[in-house]
DNA sequence: CCAAAACTGAACCCGATGGTTTAGTTTTGG
DNA sequence: CCAAAACTAAACCATCGGGTTCAGTTTTGG
């Protein structure tokens, strides 16, 4: 009873192995990591890992599951906020989130690798920025529906272009690895005047 | 005479190496790209490759190098175009380029290897996506020097607005190797219209 | 026409790496 | 308390891949 006879295998090793796997996968890619850096990683035997995992392949498999299983949910900003400060709020949070080291890291090994393993793209795609943005597009929604927005604008494209313009030139410079230009925080009233100016109502009460 | 004394080296065997090495990169990666296989595209012996090239590393960097020398430059639409017609023209041109399978690959490794080799990420990047993005705002600052844009606008901001929105989710989708949702053409023209709305003028002329 | 330079092809070195096995040790739970 | 299960450490295997060497052949150009 002590033990759920469902669940795959919460054992602690395991969570160890997956641990330094996730580190070492992302900090140096999936073809430049060695199982025995893993091991030591994660103060285990290699025999241990392969009792666990099948392969490399399954052990990545495996770490990435568990990274976007664990994934950020957008709590959305006050009711009571208006759209700029409501917009400006969520676009502070994703550009926060994408431009984290261990977001960058991830999104990196995943493009890297998406022709290798088109299945793992597919499950990062779909439990990562799919859910990212229904969740921000629940708030458009909101946000219309309350009249701040243009009745006419739909609410998916709308949260498609507020995305796409927070990873343009920044988001792509820190992709890279490349020193930042405009700072970020410019880049995203940048895109939210944008998106105000074509959609925004009650533009006065500026 | 025959021979520019000056030039690096514009052997033939050299240029079917380069060839035979970005077909190779480009299709699997670096690091999954065996020296062997270059030598076999390019009908050519190893030996030879590691008399034109110090290393595998060397190699890569002259792929990168001459692919991103002979970058596409963006002849500007016409100039009796209105704004969305430029507008539309510029981004169908940007969006079959980015979308391409050869840019698509391309990105990709130099993403993947972007910690390993931050120096090319560089070149890439301002032989790349600097040069197409001034060559867009040129085009957006003659739109907007012709009245057709709001004189408020910067012509930088805009056209890394313009580009992110593209940039978005069809890119995404693409760049991870899915398959396709809404047509790019209405991203397309969804973006268009939105920079539009916010900076248009005349926009009664429609 | 000939010597130097470029090239070939294949063997070879060597370290890294994925994966396995084995023999012995620790954990665990009934 | 003990047997089964989990784990360890280390050796081991086979393969691969970057890089070198070398003897012999072709190309080149003066």
């Amino acid at each position: 009873m002590s033990k759920n006879p469902l669940a795959p295998k919460p054992s602690v090793k395991r969570e160890a192995i997956i641990d330094a796997a996730q580190k070492a996968f992302l900090d140096v890619g999936y073809a430049a990591t060695a199982m025995d850096s893993v091991a030591l990683g994660a103060g285990v035997s290699k025999a241990t890992i392969y009792a666990h995992f099948e392969s490399k392949d399954q052990l990545f498999a495996a770490v990435m599951r568990r990274r976007c299983d664990s994934s950020f949910v957008f709590t959305p900003p006050d009711e009571s906020a208006d759209a700029r400060t409501a917009l400006t709020c969520i676009a502070q949070r994703l550009m926060a989130l994408l431009t984290s080291p261990d977001a960058l890291a991830l999104y990196r090994v995943v493009v890297a690798e998406a022709t290798r393993a088109p299945d793992l793209a597919r499950a990062f795609y779909e439990t990562g920025p799919v859910r990212a943005k229904a969740s921000i597009a629940a708030t458009v929604e909101r946000l219309k529906a309350r009249g701040d927005l243009n009745k006419t604008v739909d609410a998916l494209t709308f949260t498609d272009q507020l995305i796409g313009m927070l990873r343009a030139e920044t988001y792509n410079r820190a992709l890279l690895g490349l020193p930042q230009g405009r700072g970020m925080e410019q880049t995203i009233t940048d895109a939210v005047e944008t998106l105000l100016q074509a959609y925004g109502t009650k533009e006065e009460e500026k």
